[in-house]
DNA sequence: ACCACTATATAGTAAAACAATGTAGTAGAA
DNA sequence: TTCTACTACATTGTTTTACTATATAGTGGT
């Protein structure tokens, strides 16, 4: 699906979030999970810049290792803050997809 | 509920044409709709740049008529490309929001 | 050597929502 | 009659966020 960028604007940081609460992970590969879900115009410089915000407000941990098939990876995974900070995105966004749901069903 | 502002992102607009789609209506009035609904932090200043915006993109009729209440009023109404405009916008709502579930309930 | 794939990063731009402020009309109270 | 409150629209400037384009670099195959 294309065109989404505004309707992403605010949720990507939270779908990021997400994906890393799974299980540790990496730019390169959350970018094309992205890609495979279906946000097909998602790109390597939108993951990183996303990264890098969330690393900077504290919610992250991080850990550069290598790896045999290229450049060195940065592993990421949620710290405490990242999890309360996800828990707090999933209240807004239920919150808002309510009253979505409520808007369209008028 | 409060702090949604990132996450309106790309979504207002959706929202205040569905609820003109419902009837013809004003600026002021949608306001104070929004914030009933919910969306509490909603200033007038933000609406009336979505409703200017909505009119530029051709997407909306516009009348101006005398309030018995107050200064003249600016009512909106869609047009075709607003009908059209509408549909789309909730073909990526949908979309966005069923990878939402997904991915929250993977 | 060259190319493809893997991997991170950043500078610049555009879009959208908010904050603050200004302008105006109506009506009721002091 | 002046002031206050409510109604109503609009604009300027700021912040946040995602995209575009580009740069850098390691690995492996041809």
């Amino acid at each position: 699906m294309q065109g989404l960028t505004e309707l992403l604007k605010g949720s990507l940081e939270g779908i990021v979030l997400q994906h890393i609460s799974h299980g540790e992970t990496y730019g390169y590969e959350i970018t094309h999970y992205l890609i495979d879900l279906g946000f097909e115009d998602i790109v390597e410089g939108t993951v990183y810049t996303v990264l890098l915000r969330l690393e900077k407000k504290g919610l992250l941990t991080v850990e550069r290792r290598k790896s045999t098939v290229g450049p060195q990876r940065k592993f990421y995974q949620l710290n405490a803050a990242g999890e309360a900070y996800l828990q707090d995105f999933w209240i807004k966004w239920d919150f808002l997809a309510q009253k979505m749901t409520q808007l369209k069903e008028d």
